[in-house]
RNA sequence: UCCUCAGUAGCUCAAUGGCAGAGCGGCCGGCUGUUAACCGGUAGGUUGCAGGUUCGAGUCCUGCCUGGGGAGCCA
């Protein structure tokens, strides 16, 4: 008897109409009447389960069968019977169901609606619901769209470093990473740890971001991307943050904050575009039980142009609106997420680039622009989220960078290499962030990045 | 870290300071095509933890724990 996925199944349940099959799954749901019951059956390679009929007349072990209960694995041989006009498109007439692995009464997902917050207390189980089957369905198709997006493009997947000495970039606070003993860490005369002694020789901690490394191959590869995990020790207990999370970093050489933000439109239509067509059914999901609004906005965004405005620009706009926002708007302090919301919900109603930041207010190594008070920074703000995506010109002047730095308090010998591609053949480049499970959400509507996390890691909780 | 809300059966939730309840799920039974099936019956509780007020606390007070939402910070 031919063994065959669900997912081949539905697609191409014609060709396998009137045929033996054996489908192998765990049972969603298990109705039994007097002499037939129906099982929805689902084995993970589709988003949708699949209609199993058994009747008493055909199977000896009727009365095992409908004792089963939600959870338990099961091999079904049987007829695939097409069923026009029913609910479901086809259903399979079991000959023979055998138990391949029982799941008892105590088991904790029902076929009902359960709360978030319980499923996150069962996330070895959660993914074998509707809404967490379809999250990270998604999740892997758009991890795969975006090296296709990338290495369509001819960039290069670099593979920065996870454990790093770099603390120089002030993106967050730091997962310490060390070998040493910490009731018991060697100590220099001014009882400080001394860290010459641990390990890698010098303090080291899990990477905040991959982006000096990827400027470093984009000086060498022109057009680079990393895409990998990263993490911050902040503390910070919100909806939008974790500990642990990826990030994707292009980084393009020969190239302006013009080409940044073209890079980027053209990458996040790219995205949506790409779930959009290979995600149908999760999509139709989310659509009608996460967020109603979900495909029509997703669909704008695709057929939008993004809008490009100065920090300065952005500045007036919300100082002549008759908005009340909580907080002050003035030249010279960062955009809150209500202005950042109103921005692009109110007055664009699209996607906005905000560019041409404050010097005080960004990183170091963001380029000074000709007016020296800004520096050429680019924030991408969507309806709905605020802000997705963060990026920049760098600064490749030597002498400009080094004063930016001493600025900064950061001391040039830590940074000596990423000096070095200023000194040796040092162009203009830029590049910009994007937070996967940001852009998971976005797509999906799903509220919470613990939700859209396999195992999230997240202040005060490591389970799994 | 700050503000705020919540914690009662396996799950989702009720219960004016006065007998601890329902739906779903489980179990038992019924039903010849179900779709989160339906109908009948039944079991299931240290009301997050520790104190306090009261004749009496799920309910009021204090502290702690856990979780949600919001803010800051950011991706």
């Amino acid at each position: 008897m031919e063994k065959v996925l669900v997912r081949e199944l539905i697609r191409d349940s014609g060709s396998y109409a009137d045929r033996q099959v054996e489908v192998s799954g765990w049972i969603r749901s298990n109705r039994d009447q007097k002499a037939f019951g129906f099982i929805a059956l689902n084995d993970g390679t589709h988003f949708n389960s699949i209609q199993v009929v058994y009747e008493r007349e055909f199977l000896p072990n009727f009365d095992e069968v409908a004792r089963l209960g939600v959870g338990s694995a099961i091999t079904v041989q049987g007829k695939l019977v097409l069923t026009p006009g029913a609910k479901q498109p086809f259903e399979i007439k079991a000959t023979a169901v055998i138990l391949e692995g029982e799941s008892p009464a105590d088991y904790p997902i029902q076929p009902k609606r359960h709360t978030r917050e319980f499923l996150r207390e069962v996330a070895h189980l959660r993914p074998r619901t509707n809404l967490f089957s379809a999250v990270f369905r998604v999740r892997s198709l758009l991890s795969f769209a975006v090296h296709k997006f990338f290495q369509e493009k001819g960039f290069i997947y670099l593979h920065s470093p996870i454990i790093t000495a770099n603390d120089a970039e002030g993106a967050g606070e730091l997962f310490r990473v060390t070998t040493l003993d910490p009731g018991n860490a060697p100590r220099s005369e001014n009882g400080e740890i001394d860290f010459s002694e641990d390990f890698f020789g010098r303090k080291t901690n899990l990477t905040v971001s991959g982006q000096l490394e990827a400027e470093v191959f984009a000086l060498a590869f022109r057009n680079v991307y990393t895409f990998g995990p990263t993490f911050r020790a902040e503390n910070s207990n919100t909806a939008r943050h974790a500990a642990e999370f990826w990030m994707i970093e292009p980084e393009i050489a020969f190239a302006d904050l013009n080409d940044n933000m073209r890079l980027a439109e053209e990458m996040v239509k790219y995205l949506i575009r790409y779930i959009l067509e290979n995600a149908a059914v999760e999509m139709d999901f989310f659509n009608s039980f996460v967020d109603k609004g979900l495909r029509e906005r997703l669909q704008n965004i695709v057929a939008s142009e993004f809008e490009r405005i100065t920090y300065t620009e952005a500045i007036k706009i919300l100082e002549g609106s008759r908005e009340k926002f909580e907080y002050p708007v003035a030249w010279g302090r960062d955009l809150q997420t209500e202005h950042e919301r109103y921005l692009t919900e109110k007055v664009f109603k699209k996607p906005v680039f905000v560019i041409d930041y404050p010097k005080e207010i960004k990183a170091f190594y963001m380029r000074l622009n000709e007016d020296e008070k800004t520096v050429a920074a680019m924030d991408l703000l969507v309806p709905g989220v605020g802000e997705i995506i963060g990026g920049s010109q760098r600064e490749e002047r030597a002498d400009v960078l080094e004063k930016r730095m001493a600025e900064f308090n950061i001391n040039l010998r830590d940074l000596w290499w990423y000096l070095d591609l200023r000194k040796y053949g040092g162009v203009k480049h830029a590049g910009f962030g994007l937070g996967l499970e940001r852009a998971i959400m976005y797509i999906t509507g799903v509220s919470n990045i613990r939700d859209v996390i396999p195992f999230p890691r997240t202040v005060g909780s490591c389970e799994f």
